[in-house]
DNA sequence: GCCGTTTTCGGCCCGACTGTTTTCAGTCG
């Protein structure tokens, strides 16, 4: 049984588990329904695979599975299928569970669909709303077939909309500058998945504090980039923003900003833990506020801070809300010393034009300054990558001693000799040792063959963690986000491995690699590897990424000495020559 | 179905919006 099967089971099986909840939300059962959704979100975010936890007998540690669905797991182990589901399937009628992926539409109008009109897919509804055989059911109008038809808009569209961390960031800080403009905006805050710094955002939520709802929603409602308005109400409005991405905006009092924003934020699965908290607390917590449940009074709600520490919690920074035992260790005050940007002394991954990038050495040093660097790592491609001008020995040697000229014109900055050298597919760097070790650090990535499969690719990775000359693995499983799949490797030879040669991993901040990704470099930390952050900047307004990397990190529960950028200079040589 | 410093049984977050509801059910986040 190869890893890349077993990382594949892990999403079956997850798949399975979330087929299961959505099936028991239809029919009605709505605890069971969550416990079954519950479990299947867990297992997207396990380093292990489920196989090998369950040979330990571990399976029930994880939470969410207690003795139920362990039992589903070991069946799909054991056969490749799971009875219940197919018997769960077969009790609804064909086309209705499919039907309320549609927003708007849940298991009640699904049945009434499938059953008045024998409704049996996306495509059946759609031609149902176009001939008008909707607004004949008691209960619909033409405006339900309307929606109906917007809904299929929307769903056959959102599959692929999903925008990047980085691109989302850009359109907050529009949003903001336009916002500012406004006297009767008290504060503004983007909320949501953006908040917590999730790696896509599906839609962004921005929040504003306003005792002019009306007034407030008008100015945003003016902003030129908007293509559609989708809903103007008093309080709230969604937009719609370049053909396809969707922005909601909603206005509440300043005294319930900090609640809302709380609310807001998500994630849906700490909101819930956390209200539950309360609950036992003797207390009742919305949106608006933090009220004792016995004469209705509110006891927090203007800031986030003032709903957590009414709880008895320290503040939660919104990255760590996942419910993934950031509420436990808060209560058990064990929330870590999170990593920050100001943390961060430079940058370990930056390309000039001696490759492909646009920026000459220079213009580079100059940008890290003005950013407040205090150093950058010069690490442009290798030979064997002909498409990016790799560099050759010879090359190399030329842009080490230009570097060593140009630094001499610093005083309290230094860049770094490095590359990004190639893994080939024998595991090999396509560049020689002697080239290496002239340099302050050498970072190797893989850049193509991603097709081998999981002993190779694992045994790739671990040859240039056990070569002499390397510091770091770049970008390490390779994936781009929406575009690529990781790369099948076992991360428990890595881990293990990098830590026993004190190779770093990198958590390269390109938008669309974030790679290790927050799960990833969460189990790093916990096996023991240390990280260096590099943004892969091509130009020099991509240095901007290094906050990208800082939120992966972050997501990850990761503490500032377990990422040497926080090093200054001299310990960050020490460091990567040990 | 899961889970436990109230509980191994009996809970499981909370409120807004939408439509055609004339007092509320369904859906969503």
């Amino acid at each position: 049984m190869t890893h890349l099967v077993e990382v594949r089971e892990n999403l079956q099986i997850s798949r399975i588990l979330q087929e299961i909840g959505e099936i028991h939300a239809i029919r009605g059962e709505l605890f069971r329904s969550r416990a079954y959704l519950k479990a299947a979100r867990n297992i997207l975010t396990l380093t292990e695979n489920l196989r090998q936890m369950h040979e330990e007998g571990k399976l029930q540690t994880i939470p969410g599975i207690g003795r139920g669905i362990s039992e589903i797991i070991e069946e799909f182990l054991a056969s490749g299928d799971v009875k219940y589901l197919k018997d769960l399937r077969a009790s609804l009628p064909p086309g209705v569970h499919e039907l309320t992926a549609l927003e708007g539409i849940g298991p009640k109008i699904a049945f009434k669909l499938s059953q008045e009109l024998g409704v049996e897919s996306i495509e059946q509804l759609e031609t149902a709303a176009r001939t008008g055989k909707i607004q004949s059911l008691k209960g619909f109008s033409s405006k339900s077939e309307e929606n109906v038809l917007k809904a299929i808009e929307r769903h056959r569209k959102t599959l692929q909309h999903r925008l990047l961390l980085g691109q989302v960031l850009w359109l907050i800080e529009e949003i903001r500058d336009h916002l500012a403009d406004c006297r009767y905006i008290l504060k503004v805050e983007a909320a949501g998945s953006a908040r917590r710094m999730c790696e896509t955002v599906g839609d962004l939520d921005i929040l504003v504090a306003s005792a002019h709802p009306e007034k407030a929603i008008k100015h945003f409602a003016s902003m030129p980039q908007i293509t559609r308005i989708l809903s103007k109400g008093t309080t709230r409005s969604s937009v719609v923003f370049g053909g396809s991405f969707q922005v909601d905006i909603r206005v509440v009092s300043a005294e319930s900003f900090g609640a809302a924003l709380q609310y807001f934020t998500g994630s849906k699965d700490h909101n819930i833990k956390l209200r539950t908290l309360a609950v036992k607390q003797g207390y009742k917590l919305s949106e608006y506020g933090l009220f004792r449940r016995k004469d209705d009074t509110k006891a927090a709600g203007e800031t986030e801070e003032s709903v957590y520490h009414n709880l008895g919690l320290p503040y939660i920074c919104p990255e760590l809300r996942e419910d993934r035992g950031e509420i436990e260790a808060a209560v058990a005050g064990e929330l870590p010393e999170l990593i920050s940007l100001e943390d961060v002394q430079g940058d370990l991954h930056v390309h000039s034009d001696w490759s492909d990038g646009t920026a000459t050495l220079r213009e580079i040093a100059e940008a890290a300054l003005s950013l407040g660097l205090a150093y950058v790592a010069i690490c442009d491609h290798t030979r064997s990558l002909g498409i990016a001008r790799g560099l050759d020995e010879e090359r190399l040697k030329k842009q080490t001693l230009e570097i060593d000229k140009l630094n001499k014109g610093f005083e309290e900055f230094r860049l770094l000799k490095g590359v990004e050298a190639n893994i080939m597919s024998d595991g090999n760097l396509d560049i020689s040792n002697h080239a290496l070790k002239e340099l302050d650090l050498v970072v190797a990535s893989v850049h193509s063959g991603f097709k081998g499969d999981e002993e190779k690719l694992t045994n790739r990775i671990l040859s240039a963690i056990n070569h002499e000359n390397v510091s770091i693995i770049g970008h390490p499983t390779g994936r781009l986000i929406q575009r690529r799949q990781p790369l099948p490797i076992d991360f428990d030879k890595v881990f293990s491995t990098a830590a026993e040669q004190n190779v770093l991993l990198e958590i390269n901040a390109f938008p669309n690699r974030l790679d290790l990704n927050d799960v990833n470099s969460r189990a790093a930390q916990e096996r023991g590897v240390k990280m260096a952050i590099g943004t892969d900047a091509h130009a020099v307004n991509q240095l901007g990424y290094l906050d990208l990397g800082v939120a992966v990190a972050r997501r990850g529960w990761i503490t500032p000495k377990n990422v040497v950028n926080t090093l200054d200079v001299a310990q960050l040589v020490k460091q990567l020559h040990q």
